[in-house]
RNA sequence: GGUCUCAUAGCUCAGCUGGAUAGAGCAACUGCCUUCUAAGCAGUAGGUCUUUGGUUCGAAUCCAAAUGGGAUCACCA
């Protein structure tokens, strides 16, 4: 940031003026100062007593004393055992402020002019979404909005997984036991369906390995010869035989769970510019493989099967294509990376998968590289950790999921129920009282999702996900509903933000003044953010901004205040402060209410 | 077994490229609503940063090893 810049400027100058030493700003080192010291930022001397040949106390003193002197930005010092803390004057904050209030692009970083692909959610369409779905579609939606912030030009791309064996599953099911069920006639939704069905088949499939084992047949044998199996395989086959009645149930099955992820999809509050679907993508690829035996970077076996020798890259032999010709799952990947780099010429092509698929992208660069392809150094593998359960991990077969559309609803009617016992939603019209909740339930659960860092596992507490006090959603929004009740009546009494000056205003609180340095450092934050790729910094930050600015409110008071200078002041912090906590949490996908 | 990854308060997590007495929230305990929304604020208590070595003025942070979780090593996706 700017003040830090300059500030290290300063340092600088006085180091060679002083101590006759030359060290660029830019190589200069500040930190925020400690709560318990007086100051803003705080230079550490120690690294310098060697080419100076001074103790670190004596250093500091004299850096201090210089720029104190010199500096119009300085206001104070203080040295404590080597740790120069620089105070910075109240009108340094408050032009930094001004600054901030007139720029109305403030922490909007310009035009990259760079291309990048956001790829997320990716669902199957055997099942509706889980919990594990939530954090991809969240990071995934977040991380676009976040590059977005970077002057990126972002494309959010869904790569639906609608074919295969476990999609056949579920048809084959619903074939046998369906009975001509529809979501329509049994008020299911359409994703629900099909997992109900997805379930069935694995039921069935089990019972027929037990008989099959009982009979005498080995476990692992039994797993391929029970009947479902090999009539699910069949089915398999006729689909990409392209069989009428085989594709028409395809096709019907899917479109019900596409209206039901779309409904999922609206209720969280997520959205695609572009979707892929497997079932064109699947056969992509072995053009890529062909262009690779070519140029000699793979290699076929005595069998006719497809390799890369991965070795020097620290990986092992990958197997690019089947003996018979039929790609596996890095073929198509290969080719649906170049069908997409096609379609929009990326600089970085960003997957959010679990990070169980770790290798899985290594291989797919590494294999990219290889062949030469100038957008392989792009990609980059957005892997984020599982979501635990206090019961352990996820396990679909084991019906310990939590379903993502039961879990918003609950959400929501825990919402309503802390909203009513609060008493909060006095002159809440119905549709309003109702929106509201949705508001509080996806803040609630996005923030918790999001603020942890995204590389790592994570575990989901139903109890403690649905707090709303403390590090959490409603604890923001509420600081935002809690200023826009202030902004309202600043508008009553005729106060216009911006309109009323507070030119002559130069004392500044020490709360005001934290403020001011929480909403200074949002351009960085959004771009740290963005450099890692990660919506906790974000949310970080909406959060600590939060709690400076309730620190603040709860000790001076805005409308009580005489000076009408300070007031007007502090209507403007107020309103910056909204204004930060909006765009913040709109980066994380969460709306934030006037009311609460 | 090979490779990768993680380990911080009772629980869930922060801790930026090494910097001061390691921070939040929850849970526990104390205060604060005749004043702008108490979904808030202030405070108390809670830690051998898994262990052991190393690098250095200085290590939760970097390096190595050990221990314990997790992922992966499919002609599944």
């Amino acid at each position: 940031m700017q003040l830090q810049y300059a500030i290290s400027q300063s340092i600088s100058q006085a180091l060679s003026s002083v101590f006759d030493l030359t060290v660029d700003a830019t190589q200069l080192a500040l930190q925020p100062t400690r709560k318990e010291f007086a100051g803003s930022y705080t230079f550490v001397t120690f690294p310098y007593t060697k080419s100076i040949g001074k103790g670190p106390d004596q250093i500091g003193e004299a850096l201090g004393q210089y720029l104190k002197e010199n500096s119009s930005i300085i206001k104070d010092y203080n040295v404590v055992k080597g740790f120069l803390n620089l105070e910075v004057e109240a009108t340094e904050w408050l032009r930094l402020f001004r600054e901030l209030m007139q720029d109305g692009n403030y922490g909007q970083a310009k035009t990259s002019g760079k291309n990048v692909m956001v790829e997320y959610s990716s669902p199957n369409t055997n099942k509706p979404l889980h919990l594990g779905h939530l954090r991809n579609n969240f990071l995934g939606y977040s991380v676009s909005e976040i590059m977005k912030a970077n002057g990126h030009n972002v494309l959010k791309a869904n790569l639906v997984n609608d074919r295969g064996i476990h999609i056949c599953k579920s048809m084959l099911a619903y074939q046998k036991f369906g009975n001509g069920e529809t979501p329509e006639g049994s008020g299911i939704k359409g994703d629900h369906l099909a997992g109900k069905y997805y379930v069935l088949f694995d039921k069935a499939y089990k019972e027929q390995i037990d008989e099959l084992v009982a009979g005498g047949m080995d476990k692992e044998e039994a797993k391929k010869k029970a009947p479902l199996m090999l009539e699910a395989q069949d089915m398999l086959l006729k689909w990409e035989q392209g069989d009428e009645e085989v594709v028409s149930l395809w096709k019907q099955m899917n479109s019900w769970v596409y209206a039901g992820f779309d409904q999922t999809y609206r209720n969280i509050g997520v959205d695609f510019d572009k979707f892929y679907y497997e079932s064109g993508t699947y056969t992509l690829g072995k053009g890529l493989v062909e262009e690779g035996l070519q140029k000699g970077v793979f290699f076929k076996k005595p069998d006719g099967s497809v390799w890369v020798d991965l070795t020097a890259e620290g990986l092992d032999e990958k197997l690019l294509l089947r003996a018979d010709g039929t790609s596996v799952y890095i073929t198509q990947d290969l080719g649906t990376a170049e069908l997409k780099y096609n379609d929009f010429p990326y600089d970085q092509s960003l997957y959010v998968v679990a990070d169980e698929q770790n290798y899985h992208f290594q291989v797919l660069k590494a294999v990219l590289k290889k062949l030469g392809k100038p957008y392989a150094e792009g990609i980059y593998h957005l892997s984020y950790g599982m979501v635990d359960l206090p019961s352990g991990k996820m396990k679909s077969r084991e019906g310990t999921v939590v379903d993502a559309d039961e879990l918003v609803q609950e959400m929501i009617d825990t919402a309503r129920q802390q909203t009513e016992e609060l008493g909060k939603i006095e002159g809440f019209t119905p549709d309003e009282a109702q929106q509201l909740y949705h508001t509080l339930a996806l803040g609630a659960l996005k923030y918790f999702l999001l603020k942890v860092d995204p590389k790592k596992r994570m575990l989901f507490n139903p109890q403690e996900s649905i707090d709303f006090r403390g590090n959490t959603g409603p604890f923001v929004q509420y600081t935002h509903a809690r200023i826009s009740a202030i902004l309202r009546k600043a508008a009553e009494m005729g106060i216009t933000v911006g309109a009323a000056t507070f030119d002559n205003f130069e004392k500044l609180h020490e709360a005001e003044q934290d403020v001011i340095t929480q909403l200074v450092s949002y351009p960085e934050v959004v771009k740290e953010a963005g450099k890692l790729y990660a919506p906790s910094v974000i949310a970080n930050y909406a959060y600590e901004l939060a709690k400076a600015y309730n620190r603040f409110y709860q000790e001076i008071s805005i409308f009580n205040e005489t000076d009408e200078q300070a007031r007007n002041f502090r209507i403007a912090l107020s309103a910056m402060v909204a204004r930060f906590v909006r765009e913040s949490m709109s980066l994380l996908g969460i709306e934030v209410p006037e009311r609460m």
